[in-house]
DNA sequence: GTCTATATCAGGATAGAC
DNA sequence: GTCTATCCTGATATAGAC
C-alpha cells in the first residue's frame, strides 16, 4: 500500500523508459559532451525511438539537466566521513576511498560532471556556489580545528579538497591518458586499488598523517 | 636575408591570419569543446569572415589538430627540471611551479587538452602512447633512482605524475568550481600563487621532501 | 498514453567572384 | 592569392497518428 511513483501519476512504462534514457544519456554525454551528443545517439543507446526522447523529457537540455541532477546527488554524499568525532587519518582516508570508489563505479558520471565544469558550469554553477560551497565550508572548519589541535599538519583545507578531487577523479576523467602512460588497454579494479593506495599514501603523508 | 616563412611560401597576410585563427580557435574550443565550437564563433572571435577559415585551414578538424599540436609542444616541455643531477626537492618543486605557471598563463590550452583527453583523445591518443609515455618512463626512472638512494619516500613515480598533473591543471580546468568554493569571481595571480604553494607543500611533504 | 512522420534551422563545406 | 555567396547535410523539435 506504499505510495509508489506509479500512483503519483507515472506509469510503469514511463518510469522504465525514463531510467533507460537517463542511463543512456550519461554514457553518450560522457563520450561526446553536451554539444557532441545527439538525440539519435541517446535513443539508439537506450533502445528507444528518437522522437520519444522529446515525449519523455521535452528537450535535449532537459535530459542533460536530469543527468546532472542525478550526478550531483552522488557527488556530494561521500564527505560524510569528515566529522569532528572521527580521527583525521580515518576520516581523510575514508573520504579518499569513497571518492575513488565513486570514480571507479561511475566513471561516466565523473566525465559528464567534469565536462560541465570545464565549460563553465552554466547549468550547475548555482549549485556549486551554494550547496557545494556550504559543504566545503563546513568540512573545512572541521579540518581547521584538527590543525589547530595539532592533530595534522597545517594545510589549506579548501585547497586540500581541490587536490583530493583532482587526484581521484583523474582516474575517470583522464583514464585515456593514464592508460596511455601505463600501457594498459583499460583500468581494471586492481589498477584502481593501486591508484587509491598511492593517493592515500601521498596525500595523508602530505597532511602529516603518515 | 634570413629564410623567413614568407620566403618558404607563406605570405604575411596568411601568417597573420593563421595565427589569429589558431588563437581564436583555442578560446572557442576551450569554452565549448570540439563539437560545441562553430566555425562562425571562431571566425567572429578572430575577426575574419567565416568561409576564410576553410581557405586557410581546410576543415574544422584541421584547425582543431593545429591547436592541439601547439598545445602538446607546450605541455611536454616543463619536465626538463626532473634530471638526475638536480636534487629531488628542487626538481619536483620546479616541475610543479612550471606546471602551475603554464596552467595560469594558458588556461584555455589546458582546457582544450583536458576536453580532448576526457573524450578519449581520438586525435592525440597516438602521441600520448608514444611521446608522453616515453617522457614519463624516462623521468620515472630518475625518480626511482632517487627513491632507491633513500633521497625521497617511496612513491609510485607514474602515479606521482598523474597527481601532479591533476592537482595543478585543476586550477585551469575546474576554475569555475574553485571560484565557486572560494567565493571568487575569477582566479587572480595571487590566488594561483597560493595554490602553487599549497600543492608544493602537500606533495613535497607527501614525497618525504618536507 | 505512446509512438512516428515531418518541419525547420543551423552549421560545415564548396564553387566561384574579385 | 584572398574573400564571398551558396549549397546541403544532419540535428532538434513539433504536429499529428495510433
Amino acid at each position: 500500500m506504499q505510495a509508489t511513483a506509479e500512483q503519483r501519476g507515472k506509469g510503469r512504462i514511463r518510469l522504465a523508459n525514463e531510467a533507460d534514457i537517463l542511463h543512456a544519456a550519461e554514457r553518450v554525454f560522457a563520450r561526446a559532451g553536451y554539444a557532441g551528443a545527439t538525440m539519435a545517439d541517446i535513443a539508439a543507446c537506450a533502445g528507444i525511438p528518437k522522437s520519444n526522447l522529446h515525449y519523455y523529457f521535452g528537450t535535449k537540455r532537459d535530459i542533460y539537466r536530469a543527468v546532472l541532477t542525478h550526478i550531483l546527488a552522488l557527488w556530494l554524499a561521500p564527505a560524510d566521513s569528515i566529522r569532528e568525532d572521527n580521527d583525521p587519518r580515518t576520516a581523510l582516508a575514508g573520504y579518499i576511498d569513497a571518492k575513488m570508489a565513486l570514480t571507479a563505479s561511475h566513471p561516466d558520471a565523473s566525465r559528464v560532471f567534469a565536462c560541465e565544469v570545464l565549460h563553465g558550469a552554466a547549468e550547475i554553477g548555482d549549485i556549486l556556489r551554494t550547496d557545494l560551497r556550504l559543504l566545503v565550508e563546513r568540512k573545512a572548519a572541521v579540518i581547521e580545528r584538527w590543525i589547530a589541535e595539532g592533530r595534522m599538519a597545517p594545510v589549506d583545507p579548501r585547497h586540500l579538497f581541490f587536490t583530493i578531487w583532482a587526484a581521484t577523479q583523474t582516474y575517470a576523467d583522464f583514464e585515456t591518458q593514464v592508460c596511455a602512460v601505463l600501457d594498459l588497454p583499460a583500468l581494471e579494479s586492481a589498477d584502481i586499488s593501486r591508484a587509491a593506495a598511492h593517493v592515500k599514501t601521498l596525500l595523508l603523508r602530505g597532511c602529516g598523517l603518515a
